[in-house]
DNA sequence: GGTGCCATGTAACGCGTTACATGATTAT
DNA sequence: ATAATCATGTAACGCGTTACATGGCACC
């Protein structure tokens, strides 16, 4: 989800080295409780950074301690990460994996429905509650953007439950409907009807 | 986001064919507007769940007409399957690009965050207003599941702009904060202070 | 003869994950 | 000593995308 942009943001911000860029990157997006990333992922992402010449390896910050790869940010990647951050970021809430579940448990009768709904609404509550409970935790003075990336997962998933009752209410009336038909629509043949030589 | 599993549903249904699950798999995410499954996806996806077993060639359903490469699901594919239905699906309410883009521009000042906002703001709109135009023209009574998809995405969209108000009100109060540093915490060493031999 | 749908793929790449692997420095 | 932290990677794989490539059949 773009921690390549967000790395080559942080390396435009100063030069960095991959352990740097990792501590940083988990402070900026609020680490285990948030959004984790990988440090494998920091040093791949780093190469194929370095690969497309978005930043080069400085060796000049080269200090006397433990090893370091130091990176700096192009002319090039500095044009890349100003477009990223003037244009508008296009969401996916229509990638719902849930609504999937749900429409193949309609389809396929494997599980109960009902059932998917109850499991879902009741996650979607223990998450909630523990983003409060982590929100109670936190400083906010100090940490205001965390603040406000909490507050925003609380709203989306506060719609979701909203959402979710919805559904429910709406469930009998999807089942007794023919359903947006999982089946192909053959329009120009029929299902193959062997029209070649048939039997006789 | 889990195509895979949905394709699998999809054939747990009934034995089917690559450019049938294109189809299906469309007509239950909605299509371009919504969810758009690209036919190589469809074909590397199936080559990768009879890798692993789930599903396998089924030629004793071959027709007479064009070459058709039908799959069945398998024991292990049904297991699989009901596994994942049965599940409550993680959301990813936390991983938000917008926010990373919008704590890089706070911390870069490559480009104003307010400007940010707004454009996000206004893109956010103008899908909402897709949404709902495309709502209106749908037949609610035959595409119930797509209307319920729409709804959520709508009411997605909705909880983004409240965040984003939210956002822009306390935007001056997050720029005059010492702000969650995007700077590493050398806690041992106190950023590399050459203590060998300095300059005698 | 052309358009459009039916039907199937492959190669290469980008992003992310898991698991593996190594070694230096610092604080106790 | 030894645990923690600092520091850097690689190999392999999963999922998804782009671009490329092919060919049959039906309808007009």
């Amino acid at each position: 989800m773009s921690v390549r942009l967000g790395l080559l943001g942080l390396i435009s911000q100063k030069p960095r080295h991959g352990y740097d860029l990792h501590h940083s990157f988990m402070a900026l997006v609020g680490g285990q409780q948030n959004w984790e990333v990988k440090k494998a992922q920091i040093y791949t992402t780093l190469a194929r950074l370095e690969k497309s010449g978005l930043i080069v390896k400085d060796e000049s910050l080269k200090e006397g301690g433990p090893e370091k790869t130091i990176f700096s940010i192009t002319e090039k990647g500095e044009n890349i990460l100003t477009k990223w951050l003037s244009e508008a970021t296009p969401t996916e809430h229509q990638r719902d994996e849930f609504y999937l579940k749900l429409m193949i448990s309609l389809a396929t009768s494997h599980v109960d429905p009902y059932a998917l709904m109850y499991k879902q609404r009741d996650s979607l509550y223990k998450e909630l509650h523990r983003i409060n409970v982590e929100k109670l935790k936190m400083d906010k003075t100090k940490e205001l953007a965390l603040h406000l990336l909490m507050e925003q997962a609380s709203m989306r998933i506060e719609a979701d439950l909203r959402w979710l009752d919805m559904v429910e209410a709406r469930l009998d009336e999807i089942r007794s409907q023919p359903m947006p038909q999982p089946e192909v629509k053959h329009r120009g043949r029929p299902v193959q009807k062997k029209e070649k030589e048939d039997n006789q």
